[in-house]
RNA sequence: GGGUCCGUAGUCCAGUGGUUAAGACGCUACCCUUACAAGGUAGAGAUCGGUGGUUCAAAUCCGCCCGGACCCACCA
């Protein structure tokens, strides 16, 4: 009995920190510029540091960068240089709210440096915990001068430069309009930032006095905007006010006169079917304001409190300012019903506040314009996984105003802007470094218009996707690396997401390519499903409702994970993230271990010129595997790759061939030695970029070197008997039944057994498998 | 209200017109058989959400209904 050279019995996690340190070592998945092969660049989202100490990421986000991670590995063995760097994403309001829970302190109290400094840090913390996940799964991601965050001053300094390029083509705009207001961030934030939350709220009936002295009744939820009101509105068919139209009506307690005006917005249906309407109650207020052309009154402050319009109310905040004035609407015999209505509040995607509508000016860039040519470079995009090319460009027919793109913070981008003291002139300098005009002097002589020599700068900063939707830019080497650019832009580049940020990521990163450079963002999109918790919800930070991953990783391995996360789902659909069957996962690596251990009792082998008929059927069905592979790599789709493997491995190669195959491999016969470990060799490889450790320590235990510097498989010319699988399966399971009916061990003698007439090839390995006499 | 997707065993998930519906997890029984008991062998478990139609033939195509997920709009 020869000995195996996989000693142990058992696939070891723990080998996995063994080999990661050579892979370092090896310098494996470095970048090489230089290179004669085809480039691909993967544009991989930079990750955000936030979550807690204990858990800086969830499992549904550990799997998606794993399956970046099994992008990567596909790629370099199909041959290609891969340029995969390590990013992070560090700009904006969440680490801001973060420090600020921590201090207690916000940047207007500790001075912008100082809160900036503490930023920093924190950022610098929750990095080193995500890394500590990252470096234990092998991530095979690139470091060193690759790795990017887009807080460094040359990713900023991108950001301004791309801005200044909007800016000069006459896309950005400062205008004051209703912005989506959070008063616990302190700063506006877009609509794919804003959440809404299901509730009920209460809905006040309150008189208005017609000019005749006739009271009627109008429901509204904001009692509180009274002062802010500049129309009521009646549906133009609704009989009961027909005779009102163009009429005017007087407001409560402020005893202001308004016009009633027909218009298909009010529903005869709902309340009493008159509706005020306020600046600004919520979006409809905003349209219809902007519609009829009304005078805004501005009734809310950024401190979230009532400003001196709504008189008595002055000072209060918003919800205290309802109170009273129902309280005080009741004393007057003016509020004549209360009901519950179910609404949806909008509230900060960050924080949970409930967000406002209040007039400011910000900056904007004009992106209605180029709606239309969104979807026509989506149509010029492979979207790799089709289902979700429709959210975006649903997302995109639904856009209406254009993007405010300033934010009150601290931590971000700031807007490379100064004002002349002089004419208040805004003027965007050329960007030849990162700029901060809220510490530094300009880099301007004199105002272009007034000529004036004395300048303020801007404090705002960008919204974050202003940095993020550059990423595949700064990758490529756009104004960096002028020749990886020629390269690679568009068509090298893939972009690989979640389909939770089609809406912000992926549409904002194809908007800014078509202003930019007027190009298509990439060549292909790659959008993978959420990892879901047991019950089927989505994980989310805020809620908490995810298991830890470290101790799944500890526990089982990452390469377990990894098996799990290809073979659990098709990538772009969701999947359920399950401990036990992660638990399945690692005990197929450990089957396959097991096949590996028992191929390496055996010397390998030349080819001999003669393959005996059993292993010319084995070596035919790993060449249908091998198709069937290309099929599901061709497409970066693993799920198809995991499952057939693992079938093959387990319900092929394992059951029927080894057991056919034993005696002969005893015997050191060379076609069987050869047939074994070309197989072993091959379905590793095929492997390889799912479970990319057990595969490169079976690999250099028994071949040359790190799987990692092999190529894929490639389909052979059909080889024989793959027809007969069939038949050949269902004869040994029947002799197997037979032994089992008969009690008898499967070693003893296969009694009353006759071959059928098709297995004739395999007659010999098939006598010796199962013991038939008398053949 | 508009749209997209989905519904296959206790659970997950293949199968897009053609014998008996694939596989995995879990479950049951037997077996330490010399690669593997974190294993092996055998087995139970599905009227393919319901219903009507097209067809020689439907899990698969079409209509309607029920249930679920997501997106958009609306929510005075």
């Amino acid at each position: 009995m020869p000995k195996p050279r996989l000693t142990e019995k058992r696939w070891k996690p723990e080998h996995e920190v063994e080999l990661q340190k050579k892979w370092k070592e090896e310098k494996l998945y470095g970048f090489n510029e230089d290179t004669e092969k085809e480039i691909l660049v993967i544009d991989n989202p930079p990750i955000y540091p936030s979550g807690s100490k204990e858990l800086p990421l969830n499992p549904g986000q550990l799997v998606s960068y794993n399956y970046i991670d099994m992008v990567a590995r596909t790629s370099r063995m199909h041959g290609k240089e891969v340029l995969y760097p390590h990013c992070f994403d560090r700009n904006g309001i969440k680490i801001e709210r973060m420090v600020k829970n921590e201090t207690g302190k916000n940047s207007r109290e500790t001075g912008r440096e100082e809160f900036n400094r503490l930023c920093e840090e924190k950022l610098d913390r929750m990095e080193k915990l995500i890394n500590e996940v990252f470096y234990r799964c092998g991530l095979s991601f690139q470091e060193g001068k690759h790795i990017y965050r887009t807080d460094s001053e040359d990713y900023r300094k991108l950001t301004q430069q791309t801005f200044k390029e909007l800016w000069d083509h006459g896309l950005i705009y400062e205008d004051h309009r209703p912005n989506n207001w959070c008063p616990n961030c302190r700063t506006a934030i877009a609509e794919a930032e804003v959440e809404y939350k299901e509730g009920s709220t209460t809905l006040n009936h309150i008189k208005f006095k017609l000019p005749d002295g006739e009271e009627k009744e109008i429901a509204t939820t904001r009692p509180e905007l009274l002062a802010a009101c500049q129309a009521v509105l009646v549906h133009p068919d609704d009989e009961r006010y027909t005779q009102l139209h163009g009429e005017n009506i007087e407001i409560p307690i402020y005893n202001r006169k308004v016009p009633i005006i027909p218009h298909h917005y009010a529903e005869k249906d709902f309340g009493t079917g008159m509706l005020m309407i306020c600046s600004y109650g919520d979006k409809a207020d905003v349209k219809i304001f902007r519609e009829l052309n009304l005078d805004p009154i501005e009734a809310i402050n950024k401190e979230n409190r009532m400003t001196q319009r709504t008189g008595s109310y002055e000072g209060l905040t918003v919800e205290e300012a309802r109170e009273t004035i129902i309280k005080n609407l009741k004393e007057e015999g003016l509020l004549t019903k209360q009901e519950q209505t179910h609404h949806r509040k909008p509230v900060c995607e960050a924080c949970g506040t409930r967000i406002e509508l209040i007039p400011m000016k910000e900056w904007y860039l004009n992106q209605t314009k180029f709606l239309n040519q969104i979807k026509g470079k989506a149509d010029e995009i492979e979207f790799l996984q089709p289902q979700h090319k429709r959210t975006l460009l649903d997302w995109t027919e639904s856009v209406t105003i254009d993007w405010a793109v300033s934010r009150r913070g601290a931590y971000a981008t700031e807007i490379p802007l100064w004002y002349c003291l002089k004419c208040n002139h805004p003027i965007v300098p050329e960007i030849k470094r990162y700029y901060r005009p809220w510490k530094e002097e300009p880099p301007i002589e004199e105002c272009p218009k007034c000529g004036g020599k004395e300048f303020k700068g801007e404090e705002k900063v960008f919204d974050t996707w202003m940095d993020s939707s550059i990423s595949n830019l700064y990758v490529a080497g756009y104004r960096r690396n002028e020749e990886r650019m020629e390269k690679t832009y568009p068509e090298k580049i893939i972009r690989v997401q979640g389909r939770d940020i089609i809406r912000t990521w992926l549409y904002y990163t194809i908007l800014k390519n078509i202003q930019l450079k007027d190009q298509k963002a990439f060549g292909k999109v790659w959008i993978h499903g959420m990892g879901l918790n047991e019950k089927g919800e989505a994980m989310s930070k805020s809620k908490g409702n995810f298991p830890d991953p470290k101790p799944l990783i500890e526990q089982n391995g990452v390469d377990a994970l990894r098996f799990y996360a290809a073979e659990e789902a098709n990538i772009g659909e969701d999947y359920r993230v399950s401990e036990e069957r992660i638990k399945g996962a690692k005990k197929f690596l450990t089957k396959l271990w097991n096949t590996a251990r028992f191929v390496s009792m055996f010397e390998q082998t030349e080819k001999p010129s003669e393959i005996k008929e059993t292993d010319k059927w084995i070596l035919s069905e790993l060449n249908r595997l091998i198709q069937e592979c290309e099929e599901g790599y061709s497409r970066y789709n693993f799920f198809p790759v995991a499952n057939k493997v693992k079938n093959f491995v387990q319900n092929q190669f394992a059951s029927h061939y080894l057991e056919m195959v034993k005696k002969r491999a005893y015997e050191e016969d060379q076609s069987a030695l050869y047939t074994l470990h070309t197989v072993l060799r091959k379905i590793i490889k095929l492997i390889a970029p799912i479970a990319p450790h057990i595969t490169d320590k079976i690999h250099r235990e028994l071949y040359e070197g790190s799987i990692h510097r092999e190529m894929m498989p490639k389909k052979e010319k059909e080889a024989e008997h793959g027809e007969l699988t069939e038949t050949l399966m269902e004869f040994n399971h029947s002799v197997w039944k037979n032994k089992k009916d008969q009690g008898i061990a499967l070693k003893e003698e296969a009694k009353d057994t006759s071959i059928p007439k098709e297995l004739e090839p395999f007659k010999e390995d098939l006598v010796q498998m199962h013991n038939i006499k008398g053949e």
